[in-house]
DNA sequence: CTGCCTGCAAACTCTTTGCACGAAT
DNA sequence: ATTCGTGCAAAGAGTTTGCAGGCAG
């Protein structure tokens, strides 16, 4: 998918929602889409700014929430105080497992086409109605292994 | 195993770290195993007050990475801002998965025995060596399901 | 006695929100 | 013209930390 194209359903998303199409809101979709992995809000203000200056915290956190909604952004929680988004993969990233990285806070991501139907059988178990599922690993580097530090990671 | 002799493991425990055996940490340590659930810090602060009510919630935030550490508790993440916890049962509980009420929070757990083999997978794959793992499902309770809201979900 | 632990309160991090101005429809 | 959206700064929630005094070993 074209950033044109992405941009293009962002925008009929906004208008289908009531919701306006401001330069703030298209600069931090664009920006989301510019990140090659996962990025913080933060990370996401920065490069948002540089695309339009005038774009600020608030509206950084208020847009992210309508992107998630809108299924063009995900968010993935690694429980370290701060969330995590990325822009969806074209349906490819349904069933995703992560593996962070201990040490650099890196994340990797996985399929796991086993946890939709683990979901089920949960549902089917505790008789409640399966929503989503997340499933993480977390693990050391290999480098870190061998030198005791993760390369990513500057000092502490 | 009996609440006195989960007392004296962790007892055990900070001696071997050369950690002190205060009232504040042996009060802490029986208010956490005295919930049937799993609990907040403020739930936990709350209950070793009335053991022990010296106890300050700067403690109780210094007690829990110790007690976690002890493996005698673990620390479980549903990504709602505030950490859970809960008393390990003797080894079961090495392969849980949880299961979450999006309504009113509550945790069910169940285990989930192919994590560790998934664990494996991801090391052989990605060249990193598994520490934990989670799996997490959100659910609706399937009383929502019926009347729109669940039951143990006081006002809003 | 010595120094680890404690309570208190202030600091911190990330995120949310009230308000008056500004811009999209 | 209307509203909805925005930036700013303050508030919020949960957790962490500096400090002076207190208790375990």
């Amino acid at each position: 998918m074209s950033l044109t194209a992405a941009r293009d359903k962002f925008r009929s998303f906004l208008t289908r929602k009531g919701l306006r199409a401001t330069n703030q809101r298209l600069a931090i979709f664009d920006a989301a889409l510019a990140q090659g992995e996962h990025f913080t809000a933060e990370q996401l203000l920065d490069y948002a700014r540089s695309i339009d200056d005038s774009v600020s915290r608030a509206t950084v956190y208020r847009t992210l929430p309508i992107m998630t909604e809108s299924a063009l952004l995900r968010e993935v929680d690694i429980g370290t105080g701060e969330k995590y988004y990325r822009a969806s993969r074209e349906g490819t990233d349904v069933q995703v497992a992560q593996v962070v990285c201990i040490d650099c806070d890196r994340i990797f991501e996985i399929s796991a086409p086993f946890m939709s139907w683990y979901g089920n059988t949960v549902s089917q178990k505790l008789g409640l109605t399966p929503v989503s599922q997340r499933l993480q690993v977390s693990a050391h580097c290999n480098a870190w292994r061998e030198t005791g530090h993760c390369p990513r990671r500057e000092a502490t």
